[in-house]
DNA sequence: TCTACTCATTAGAGCGCTCCAACCCTGTAA
DNA sequence: TTACAGGGTTGGAGCGCTCTAATGAGTAGA
């Protein structure tokens, strides 16, 4: 399994290593009738350059290292999906690495990353310290996407949560909803802008806030359906949820209390993932633009890579609400 | 940002570049006092070792090389972490690629793989050429995951689609059901096997199977249930659906026709995604061992990779049923 | 005291490639 | 004819590391 070195391509097109080097590299200045040569005797032997000797050669490196906290969500595979479009075309290649959301793995992971000597690398809603981050930093141009970061040396990219609870809020109350709550998703990454957002959109309105304490899965929004009910009283009209699972979850526990959705309650999500699109489900939600996310992730990295750039850059990009089943003006007042 | 290098270290701890690289391989015969010289100027200076340099000098590479065909899928995001539980603690480094189930990206990506020379890699779900996998046979151990291939040289990790059908046709006739049918998923992996494994465990119990064409998608399996409705004569009493995502669109689309699910017609999935988990669908379906099938895997790959072993490994997993809602005995004759 | 042997340490070659400076052409101008 | 371009081509150094064989310092045995 010995695999074929420019030197053999070399001998056996009799021609130099380095003219060899110069065909792999697509040099405008080699004759037609060597470059030929040289691509033939290449095919010939099933030679492929060494990525790594050529990236210690050239001390430069094609590698965009990216590690990504959690692969089984769909939210982070997009964003890769974002990246993974702009870094191929650049001639690129990706490297990805997971730390399953435990701080002393990712912190692995990430050093891992660095040990390639990447040309930069991104972190997917990295739950790692900062110092972490910082160490990072400055070993390679360091972005950060779904997690912010007040470092002057790194970049970030981020959806602008409170953004999207105002569009939620914005929704539901032009459908002549006044009692409008929010499940939290607690720790989780970006609840905080969420509920921010989601507060200050009920403000601005002279509507009360109700922030119900939850999760971002479909138990936890399941439970805090419950809770609501169990407090008596006149229950919201409308539910800000925290995501589409807690969403999802918030449902089935409403109708589980022989409520209708949207009918009685409506619903909105947060994530547009995959489930919001079930037919099943068809749920209203706040959709991210994961795959745009991953590109002006791509895009800033690549700049800073090539030097064109030190300042760090902090780009929030805007969501944009989808309309699906299960909003609907409040029930008329009886 | 010019990082140290084993020279760096060696002339501050005052020793050569030879020890360093011994201690930074934990060598046991290098003395006590020169060992924490180094470590320490290590420390202070900032260095890790050069993951390319060390990999080209010692033609031994630490890269496992996975091709994921699509990242978005779930099953792979946890056959991924299968893979990376066993990979990370025997000091290899995973380099994950994506290929988006383009044949051509694909084989860019395995190519791309391919030229980190690694210790071998792993096709998921793959959708190339035969000979891609061929091809990259020879230049590294290739182990298949989620497709099977006769090649000598390559290993493969497959769940047993027959078996999962059977399990599923198996637990509705005990039930009681006699009248169930298929949703095929079509050119999708593995759905051939899990076909062949409905129809003969239909055989074995002497009922009539039934194939309605469909797909691995949502609005597939909407669609079949819409073409089995529209044909008239009685409707089968269960349905063993391609996938979850078929089996939910195949759900909406009886309870849009006034079907109860389960009293009326029970489904079965197949896959066990965090869907069919989700309380407000509750389905039951056939859980895949992703886990362990990337533990196998990464398992199979590191023997490859050590020379352990030269013969092809073909390995298929059992799955087991997970009952939920979704099932139930067939309604009483009428 | 000298040889034998062990063991920590080191110099130097080399992994496969890129890069630079030098080189060799052939063609054109003087 | 000689000089001079200027593009095609090449040897050699070097990227950061590992590996082998050799070096030197002890330590024990004769």
């Amino acid at each position: 399994m010995r695999r074929p070195t420019m030197e053999d391509v070399a001998a056996r097109a009799g021609v130099s290593r380095a003219l060899v080097s110069l065909v792999m590299r697509g040099s405008p200045r080699v004759g037609e009738a060597r470059r030929t040569a040289v691509l033939r005797a290449a095919t010939e032997l099933g030679y492929s350059p060494h990525a790594m000797a050529r990236s210690l050669a050239s001390a430069t490196s094609t590698v965009i290292g990216v590690m990504v906290s959690d692969l089984r969500n769909a939210f982070f595979a997009e964003v890769v999906e974002g990246l993974d479009s702009v870094i191929m075309t650049e001639g690129f290649d990706l490297v990805i690495n997971t730390g399953a959301r435990d701080p002393s793995r990712e912190h692995r992971a990430v050093q891992s990353l660095l040990s390639f000597r990447p040309a930069g690398i991104a972190l997917l809603g990295p739950v790692v310290p900062s110092s972490t981050i910082a160490d990072a930093a400055d070993k390679a141009p360091t972005m950060l996407v779904a997690h912010s970061c007040a470092l002057p040396t790194v970049d970030t990219v981020n959806d602008d949560g409170e953004a999207g609870s105002e569009l939620a809020v914005s929704h539901l109350a032009e459908q002549g909803h006044r009692s409008i709550a929010h499940l939290d998703g607690g720790g989780g990454s970006q609840a905080a802008p969420r509920r921010r957002g989601y507060v200050s959109a009920m403000h601005r309105r002279g509507l009360q806030p109700l922030v119900v304490p939850s999760e971002y899965t479909d138990s936890g929004g399941a439970r805090a359906v419950r809770d609501l009910l169990a407090r008596g009283g006149t229950l919201p009209t409308a539910i800000v949820a925290a995501n589409d699972f807690n969403a999802v979850g918030a449902i089935s526990a409403l109708e589980e209390a022989g409520l209708r959705v949207p009918q009685d309650v409506s619903v909105v999500g947060y994530d547009n993932t995959s489930l919001a699109a079930l037919r099943h489900v068809s749920l209203t939600t706040v959709d991210q633009p994961r795959h745009e996310m991953g590109r002006l992730a791509a895009e800033a990295l690549l700049e800073r890579a090539r030097g064109q750039r030190s300042e760090a850059v902090h780009q929030m990009l805007h969501p944009a609400l989808v309309i699906r089943a299960t909003t609907a003006p409040p029930p008329p007042r009886g």
